[in-house]
RNA sequence: GCCCCCAUCGUCUAGGGGACUAGGACGUGGCCCUUUCAAGGCCAAAACUGGGAUUCGAAUUCCCAUGGGGGCACCA
């Protein structure tokens, strides 16, 4: 068997959506399964459309999920550029080949034109597409429109009759009539090609192996078989992945809220935890498992395993293996990688600091941007709350005011706050002398040193607080309840 | 409007004629643990879109219907 080479070939106009990158994962995973060349190239054949730092955007997607590639715009390879837009002259050169062979033919038709045809087909119920007037020129005609120096582009001239085939190893045989399919642009009349021209010469001549998109490009095939038949060139194993779609079953848009990978990245989704997820839409290994190290997707990643449905994508679901991951990190490492986003948040800290915090906050952590929220508590110099809060239910002012003072007292008798265990003795034993539920003391406790009724395990807080600061707020929560 | 694709719990899915009283996971509900919230453990509710056909036997095969989605550009 030849080698496996396949290819992510996104254009650079956004940011790439986990679609999209579903997709190149796919290919990735395929390339590395089977030890072949994943490639990169940038389908940036519409000026207009194009974004100043979509090309970045695009190796920041991959780069964030360890997809990397072995050929590409930036690193070059064999079968360069890796960039269409640097491929012009390619695109040209076989163009005129189609034209040589009749396969494809110059319209002078204006946009104008176009547009006027289309209204006019909309209003009779017709489907939109171009009349061929072009087509059928007779030389003399198309002689006087060259001598007029007129704009063209190259249309596909497509059969009138008969069907197309392709063979599709996810969806069988897929079948449409050449009736149903449009003369399609080749070559615009800057000189660039269309998505369908570029796609197929540097399918074929980058020697892709196995072609992998989404399914939306379904009823775009028949162009592209057409296409391979005029060159005679051999059609590569083409597999249309099932889209992945916002919760609503609608293609993924903008309006979904956060759909691209990178916006993922920045909220504090882990690498892997992405990866895990989103090789799950569309893809299964089996009825049980559920969670995959890259290498172990590697390794069971095959084509045949990838389903035909459209899969919507489950934020739940994420946070839920997202959290999963985060748990498995230890310590230093989970460190490591939330510092960025306290810093982020202007709560200035150390490496060492928080890896103290970690073992608090871990197992609530649904993404690594939660950290803030979390834990801001800690570092923030005054606290701002409600004394209201300090009472909490089944209590009383002067019940919460007698509490807080035995908890003063008995934390002001302990010169260092690192012994939890010891603290949380004395602590309980104060709570029972007061004939108070210990939901009702620490509570009370608990709005008193983290602000919140709801925290992370109180004592590990005093302690990371440390005495002056733990005391301070106490101090201040007894003053403030009394005044309030 | 025309063409195409898809169809198992709310969601991701396993299933490829009898092993199905249809399995797992997320989410949901309940219980346990517990000074809050989590995490964890246990339990529960929850699906084969409908109708024909083939067959001794269909979630699994074939038709039709319905539903959903996608495409119909000098965009990819």
């Amino acid at each position: 068997m030849s080698e496996v080479r396949v290819r992510f070939a996104p254009s650079p106009t956004g940011a790439p959506h986990v679609g999209n990158i579903r997709t190149a994962l796919f290919d990735y995973l395929w390339a590395r399964h089977t030890g072949g060349k994943f490639i990169l190239r940038i389908e940036d054949t519409d000026q207009a459309r194009e974004v100043e730092n979509g090309l970045d955007l695009i190796l920041g997607s991959l780069r964030y999920l360890g997809l990397n590639w072995d050929e590409g715009p930036d690193i070059g390879g064999p079968y360069g550029p890796y960039r269409q837009s640097d491929r012009l002259q390619l695109y040209t050169q076989y163009t005129q080949e189609l034209i040589d062979k009749g396969a494809a033919y110059y319209c002078y038709c204006t946009p104008e034109r176009l547009e006027e045809m289309r209204k006019e087909q909309l209003a009779r119920g017709e489907s939109t597409r171009y009349d061929r007037r072009c087509r059928f020129l007779t030389p003399a005609e198309r002689a006087a429109r060259e001598r007029e120096g007129l704009p063209r582009v190259v249309r596909l001239a497509v059969p009138l009759d008969g069907e197309t085939t392709l063979h599709d190893f996810i969806h069988g045989s897929l079948t449409i009539a050449n009736r149903d399919v449009d003369d399609q642009v080749l070559l615009k009349s800057d000189g660039f090609p269309t998505y369908h021209l570029a796609v197929v010469v540097d399918d074929h001549l980058m020697k892709i192996s196995h072609v992998l998109r989404g399914d939306d490009w379904i009823p775009s095939f028949p162009k592209h078989v057409l296409l391979y038949q005029a060159f005679g060139w051999e059609i590569p194993p083409h597999g249309h992945v099932p889209n992945v779609l916002g919760p609503d079953k609608k293609k993924l848009s903008k309006r979904h809220g956060a759909t691209s990978v990178i916006q993922f990245r920045d909220e504090g989704y882990l690498s892997e935890a992405m990866l895990n997820f989103l090789a799950l839409l569309g893809w299964a290994y089996d009825d049980k498992t559920e969670l995959f190290t890259r290498e172990q997707l590697i390794e069971l990643f095959t084509l045949d395993k990838i389903g035909r449905a459209p899969a919507v994508f489950d934020r739940n679901k994420l946070d839920w293996m997202n959290g999963v991951y985060i748990r498995e990190l230890s310590d230093a490492q989970l460190a490591e990688r939330l510092l960025p986003f306290m810093m982020g948040a202007g709560l200035v800290t150390d490496l060492g600091t928080v890896q103290r915090m970690v073992p608090l906050f871990r197992e609530r952590l649904k993404k690594l941007s939660d950290i803030v929220s979390l834990a801001d508590f800690l570092l923030v110099q005054d606290l701002e709350y409600d004394p209201h809060l300090l009472v909490g239910p089944k209590m009383d002012k002067a019940t919460t005011l007698t509490a807080l003072r035995t908890a003063q007292e008995v934390l002001e008798s302990f010169s260092s706050f690192e012994d939890e265990t010891r603290i949380e003795a004395e602590l309980r034993t104060a709570s029972d002398r007061l004939s108070l539920k210990y939901a009702q003391f620490f509570g009370a406790l608990r709005v008193a040193v983290t602000g919140r009724t709801v925290s992370p395990p109180l004592m590990g807080s005093i302690r990371l607080l440390g005495r002056e600061k733990t005391l301070w707020r106490i101090d201040w929560a007894i003053h403030a309840l009394e005044t309030s």
